[in-house]
DNA sequence: GAATGTGAAAAGCTTCACAGCC
DNA sequence: GGCTGTGAAGCTTTTCACATTC
């Protein structure tokens, strides 16, 4: 049993694989090249290979991949079949609709705590979980165990929520606050600001626009080429 | 005026940087070194002056960067003022609660139309604009000079959503559906699956117990290391 | 003195291409 | 013949380090 360094970017495309290799296994597919994979993946195949390899050598030369056998050393591997608890922090607009995500659930993970910092939202109930305090935070994740979180909050709560999460004992967090959350060096984070990928797109936009112009520009009046 | 390619990785970050800036000038900041930036951000200060310059020369040397000024030059390169109308296609739970997302609005995006593929929800409104049939969304689109879209939709409709996106002119398309959005490729695609981002973190999890277990493993019986 | 902008080095990631295996 | 797993090449991104500018 190998137990290889899988590189960051390989190991954000293992849930693709995932998923490719579970509507194989559904459409009663037995084998698939890497060919196949990148044919309903969209990627490489060369890079499905290499990806794979990283967690061991689970391929038939000549044959390919047996869908099955390659799901069930993943789930062993990454603790597929696992359930994980988690806990959302911040049930606003987007908190409450995350909480009933239907996504999360066929993933295996499971909302099991929600904490808001607004005091008029306590003891409500989200997804049929009641709402608690901020402060209660760190002792229910470390009573129930939990080692994920899921955070919804606005941009002017984050610092007060990393504080919280940090004394936690919390493992790996998702955040969705419009502002990078720092716990510790021990904690995982990935940083998802909805608004900041918009941004993304729309800059790229306003660039082509201006370069597209910028061109034309200089098509209409070479001197302006040479900057 | 210097219209250079900006690398995607530099891009991304962008957003990060306007942010930051955007904070400085609230508080009153007249000017910021790459040092300053580096702390507030958590980002390498030689990376910000990287990334800085690919949009040109803002900086003078031994001050550091005029953040007004950096944050209207960056404005009219990236389009920041100018407001984006914006197509929302799945109105769920996580649909509708995105449609009343105010982190967008305060990034000028508004959604100006909403469309979905189930007929019982055609005719309801979500968030002050009635529901549309799929079908309208080339037309819409077109008629109203749309160029982004966000997709929310279950993963079973993404085929379909594609398609009707292809033939409406779209430039750029946000998809947090769980499954990858295939488009032409003169439209840019950013896919984030919120449930396969969860993985990531499980996967690391998991992964950091399996080689803690089989580093203990290797400590007790060294017989097994060479493998 | 202090900080930018950028060559150059280092690190990381993807793709090529093929030996080895079925 | 067909396909995997992987060295090696090529590309991108990050970091270093310093000449240049204020």
């Amino acid at each position: 049993m190998k137990v290889q360094r899988v590189p960051p970017a390989a190991l954000a495309r293992l849930p693709v694989y995932v998923q490719s290799l579970k509507a194989m296994a559904d459409q009663g597919v037995g084998w698939a090249s890497s060919q196949e994979m990148a044919r309903s993946t969209g990627l490489e195949a060369s890079q499905i290979r290499r990806d794979l390899s990283y967690l061991g050598h689970f391929g038939t030369p000549g044959v390919g991949y047996e869908v099955k056998r390659l799901l069930q050393d993943m789930s062993l591997h990454l603790g597929l079949s696992h359930v994980w608890p988690v806990a959302l922090v911040g049930c606003g607009t987007l908190g409450s609709a995350l909480a009933s995500y239907s996504g999360f659930v066929e993933r295996n993970f499971r909302i099991v705590a929600v904490f808001d910092a607004k005091p008029e939202t306590i003891g409500t109930t989200v997804a049929g979980i009641q709402v608690q305090p901020l402060d209660l935070l760190p002792q229910l994740v470390r009573e129930q165990g939990i080692r994920l979180a899921l955070v919804a909050v606005s941009s002017d709560c984050v610092q007060e929520v990393s504080a919280k999460l940090a004394s936690s004992g919390i493992r790996a967090v998702l955040n969705l606050a419009p502002k990078p959350l720092s716990v510790g060096p021990e904690v995982t984070v990935r940083n998802i600001d909805l608004a900041a990928e918009m941004q993304v797109l729309s800059f790229h936009e306003a660039m082509n626009r201006l370069s597209v112009s910028a061109a034309a520009l200089r098509r209409s009046s070479p001197r302006a080429a040479g900057q």
